[in-house]
DNA sequence: AATAAATTTGCATTCGTATGCATAAAATAA
DNA sequence: TTATTTTATGCATACGAATGCAAATTTATT
């Protein structure tokens, strides 16, 4: 924090009031041409740059978002956070970062709150709505990304929320698995209490109830690699006959887990003997080692769903409220499609 | 931004004066245990928070460092950018993110400069050392992460550096292929005018050189997953003589783009037919798939030595200076081990 | 109990910029 | 040319917290 130079520098080099600088960097005030330039040529040769924090502290905006998000090692988050940077960036936003993690949590946002941000983003699963509910309390506009508020009861202070159609995603994997004759069909949770993994669920088992089939075995990942890598070991560690012939994993992250530890550690072979589906559709999904089908949530127009419920909030004072994005099943080769047309009822697959 | 009480509310209230608020929420200045209550008490009731916009104002201390960063695709920056978040938020500072790209670099790296932060880390391979000087000349500490200035000529504010040990890296590699019998040993860059790609080369170069060997191919992958494809069809859409049979590439995240290649389109095997080394040792280089022999970047000495230089240069005054940390090779199973004892000359390698 | 020393406290000012208001200058109309 | 409107400009103040200084209070010392 190393600029000396102000505004009154300038305008003593320049012969001009503090206020004459103040307007030039203002855009839309009133400076005539000639005062403009002159006051542009002082403020090069000095070397100014306006103070965003004095500005900010008296226009009230700071132009700074929040972005509290965890899980960066799941690639999704990274991709999320990249893209919505960029975009904050091109509306003269600025980003200042949270990691969340379980312990920390309560004690940096309250940290974040005190840089009078001008608004927040929550991607981050593992934080409590609670926290939510306090910025919300606080005046200051929220978006949870991905996630959804739980407690509909107090809902005095709700906040916006972007995901994608998690419900029809899950119900669209449903479908597919069973149209290609899987019949012993698995899922694998995220968290239990996340919004995202329960309407993946919900929708996944509602579709396969509509197919005529219930869901043949569960595990839970909690999101995590290591998560799903317990929960692929205690699903196929049993019986050849008692083992599912298709999963549908909450996330490609953990998707991939489990495709390592079924291929490398148990020697089965994808699709052939186990189906597998992810959600997301983060780059890996797309390597050639994995060829994984999944359902893509796509990061642009939530992004764009985002920073749009941001300025109804901030800029217009709009109250909070929810967009959905639609997804789509990415079909790859990590499922085995059955090459007999279409199929309306249930097809029993044999071992190949 | 909507916290509207201020320490002004909180006196009232508390009946003390602005400076006894101050000072309760200043660690180490003077109240007395009874007004300290006083105001406590009353900043409970209010939800008073300090407004850390106004502190920075007048104490020239933001606790803000700007993190310029790109190229989250690979895995190793989000890693980066998390520990080091973690890392700054433990002393009290928060990160300003900007996801840098070509284009928009140089403007709003002027914006993040204006939000008056304490320090810069730049960990953006693509952000030319023009901006870094800037940075440096406008008496804000900067520290480079992962590579290095180039022009040693304008030393007047050189900045400080954090890298691993590229050339000792690039050494090992070579020193591990020749070890194990490979004779046509190739390299894929990552950027050319990289310090970090440039490094590896020449320690990787210089290590096969002192085996009795030379660069047998060379690619360039401007460390981006494309970059990497192209150039590993260029390097193996070849007649089999012709064709390498080990290549080091400048990172795993390459690497991996290489092996899907070399795989999936090539049907070559991996480590029978070529031996793949990457660099960085990203969780992905572990998984089940690929299982890559890499050189280990170990992220937490790096961030360690990047907070202890910021804070060098912040809280002491101390001038810039450069940390290089060690690496050393992870061996997993891209490259074939001969199991003959000890080597000191190179063995011929005979086709599996 | 009286004095000296140490600790609290409040007053007033400061940080750097934006902005309402009144005045001065320029542009337009009569 | 004069009157009227429009546009520019500077002055003074505000934003919210931190801090040097002096006065007031408490504590320690003799």
């Amino acid at each position: 924090m190393a600029n000396n130079v102000t505004s009154q520098d300038v305008a003593r080099l320049a012969q001009v009031s503090q206020s004459a600088v103040s307007r030039t960097f203002t855009p839309g005030a009133s400076v005539s041409d000639t005062t403009r330039a002159k006051v542009q040529v002082a403020a090069k040769k000095l070397g100014y740059r306006p103070n965003a924090i004095a500005r900010s502290l008296i226009t009230k905006r700071s132009r700074m978002i929040g972005v509290v998000i965890s899980q960066l090692d799941n690639q999704f988050y990274p991709l999320v956070l990249e893209k919505l940077s960029q975009r904050l960036q091109r509306d003269g936003y600025h980003v200042l970062l949270f990691i969340s993690d379980s312990r920390n949590a309560d004690g940096v946002l309250q940290e974040i709150l005190q840089y009078q941000v001008d608004g927040i983003v929550m991607a981050s699963t593992v934080l409590s709505s609670v926290l939510a509910q306090d910025c919300a309390d606080a005046g200051i506009p929220v978006v949870l990304f991905n996630r959804v508020t739980l407690q509909a009861a107090n809902d005095k202070h709700p906040a916006s929320g972007v995901t994608s159609d998690n419900y029809h995603g899950g119900q669209l994997v449903a479908r597919h698995l069973a149209n290609n004759g899987y019949q012993k069909i698995a899922y694998i949770a995220g968290l239990e209490d996340s919004s995202t993994s329960m309407e993946r669920e919900r929708g996944f088992c509602n579709g396969l109830v509509e197919q005529g089939l219930r869901c043949f075995a569960r595990g839970v990942g909690n999101y995590s690699f290591e998560g799903a890598q317990n929960a692929a070991h205690q699903m196929f560690n049993v019986d050849p006959e008692k083992r599912p012939d298709a999963v549908f994993v909450g996330s490609d992250h953990m998707a991939i887990a489990v495709m390592d530890v079924l291929r490398c550690e148990m020697g089965l072979r994808i699709p052939q003997d186990v189906a597998v589906v992810g959600y997301d559709n983060v780059p890996q999904a797309a390597w050639g080692a994995y060829q994984l089908t999944t359902v893509e949530q796509s990061i642009e127009p939530m992004i764009e769903a985002t920073v749009e419920l941001l300025h109804e909030q901030i800029d217009s004072g709009l109250s909070p409220r929810s967009i959905t994005i639609p997804c789509q099943i990415i079909e790859r080769k990590s499922v085995q499609v059955l090459t007999t047309g279409a199929i309306s009822t249930p097809i029993k697959r044999v071992a190949v």
